[in-house]
DNA sequence: GGCTAATCGAGACGGTACGTCAAGTCTTCCA
DNA sequence: TGGAAGACTTGACGTACCGTCTCGATTAGCC
């Protein structure tokens, strides 16, 4: 049973939290992550920054709410084979990395993660980790179905899967196309089925 | 022809250029890559920071020369198999990827070069193209094993690795052992091989 | 005739006005004028800020509230003599001035109200208005006793004593004696009584 | 011998320096000592905070040399009597406290010293220390001529004459005129002179 | 051997952002 | 309505780096 505790004094307002999110995913998008400033968010929200402060208390898990957020985790594919899901999974991964706000705060974002054993722990948890658990169930059905051995290390796929997109996406710079997610597909099916 | 302009002044001392690499490294790996700052490295060099400057016009550069140029390359491995070459190959990846400096410089360091188009293209170049040309070779020698087909695409697989080991070393943090190597490198050769 | 508006409403807790003047006092003397906030005031009194605002439009007459409420003025002294007069005004005065909050307070406090002419007006009414008086009582006294001319400018004498006291309390730090209280007295009562 | 430490690195700029100043002075004189900002004082000047921070670590120890350096300290008065010494000395107190910047400037500039310990001795040397040597010169020529005893305490006096001065400008606000001058400099001569 | 020119250590310079703190106002619930 | 709590906007705090600049002092090649 969760107790919440009484909420005392004036509540939040809903309204300022969504316009410092959406203040953040503009300058964001438009400078780039390192060249974004609390100070510059606030500003751009109509706010002081401790109103940002009071709920974030890192640029990083600012940026990351405001930019991951929005994206709504697609369901999890099932288009009854496993070259199928893989696809659907690795187009979805792409669509995520290459949207604006998402291209520009990545690679900043993944350096605070990684800098940070807190916040590294919390992306594992909240962003891996539905990914890891839709990866496994388009697994367990390809077992099933008797396309994939049971010892499938869904970690080592997830990793492998979004550090492609991610490298690629963060080092070419140039756009990147429903190719690249046909290949990777391709490339990590055959890797895994059963033959 | 490459006309060299006859150097006039005081010519550069090589002490401070190798003093100032070797504080650099030292500090990254102290510190971290975002708390790096160029003050604290000439700092620690015992050089003024134009001196830095002179050199090196962003911390991007002059961190990675510091962390990447003493890491030498390792030479193109030849076992025989596709199997083996591409786990050497691995291997020598997550070597360099969690060797302390890099490992602490990497995440931010990247995140700097994708920000900057200059950047970035010169990383492709420099430190993406050996490896790609190392791989394309290893590909070739297994094509003509008839181990795998000769429309594998190098850079894919390239992305593929590097992305995947970065990923890992980046938001796992645990040390990461020779497993993730072999796992990896299995993965990658079924994907490739011919069957 | 004070037609006292009816009050409406829940009526003002006198307990909650005691608790801020004491938390005011408090923190006065343990961290000084200047580092005294209005917030830490309602934090240690278990107030809010507003039921503080409320009552006192600023931090200055708050604490000149807080600090000069609490002293009681001493009774004018009447010793037969204007030298023993003065003596016993000056003593009091040096008590006043060296009370631990008042020592704390007093020197921002007279900062605070130089710079608000409605301050300043307030203070010469309430805190000098009385002394003025009670020294104005002393010299007609001397006057009837011989002592001294008719013409003697009280507020002169006042500002001389006060202002005296202050900046050696303010300035010197060291504790302050009865010896000065003397010197003080008997060089003023010097600098007035016929001879 | 006074070894001056060879000066290293780019020197201070003397220009700056004195914008600084100014920019203090005008700035205290318009909105006040508590008013006034570091910062502002930057913004006028054109410099950063940390060209006034490497100078002054105080706001204190900036207004007190903005005010009172360019307040040259008159020269010891020798008028033939102690009445017309004593009187010279309080008109110029009197100048010296009424000044536009100064009037601005010392109430909150005594409070912030009184509150320190450091700038408190630090005054008392450099402020107090001439004007009491003055003083005391003063005496000296009086005791000479048989006007004072040779017993009076320098210190007590300029105490006396300081804190009626600064009491009366703080506290009164009006145009304070020779008429203080003249009868604080008639009772304090009158309550030292030998008779 | 003086001249010219670039390098070197040092640190001042004008900026910008940091994260904290307090100001005074407001909005909620509870008495 | 009063009161406690706390969110809100504003703006200063003092610190740290940024990248550029200006010093005096080297340290080379050139005439």
């Amino acid at each position: 049973m969760t107790a919440v505790a009484t909420p005392r004094g004036r509540p939040r307002d809903e309204r300022v939290h969504a316009a410092i999110l959406g203040a953040a995913v503009d300058i964001v998008t438009e400078v780039g992550y390192a060249a974004t400033s609390i100070a510059a968010v606030a500003a751009r929200a109509g706010t002081g920054k401790d109103t940002i402060y009071r709920r974030w208390s890192t640029k990083a898990e600012l940026v990351y709410e405001a930019v991951f957020t929005a994206t709504e985790s697609a369901p999890v594919p099932d288009t009854g084979s496993l070259a199928g899901d893989l696809t659907a999974l690795v187009s979805a991964l792409v669509g995520e990395f290459t949207a604006p706000a998402a291209a520009a705060a990545l690679p900043g974002l993944l350096a605070d993660f990684a800098a940070s054993p807190k916040l590294r722990t919390g992306i594992r948890s909240h962003f891996l980790g539905p990914a890891k658990a839709g990866l496994a169930e388009v697994f367990e059905r390809a077992v099933q179905r008797g396309e994939a051995h049971s010892a499938v290390p869904a970690d080592l796929v997830l990793d492998t899967l979004a550090g492609a997109v991610f490298f690629h996406v963060g080092l070419v710079g140039a756009p990147v196309g429903q190719d690249l997610a046909d290949q990777l597909a391709a490339l990590v099916t055959r890797g895994i089925e059963v033959r």
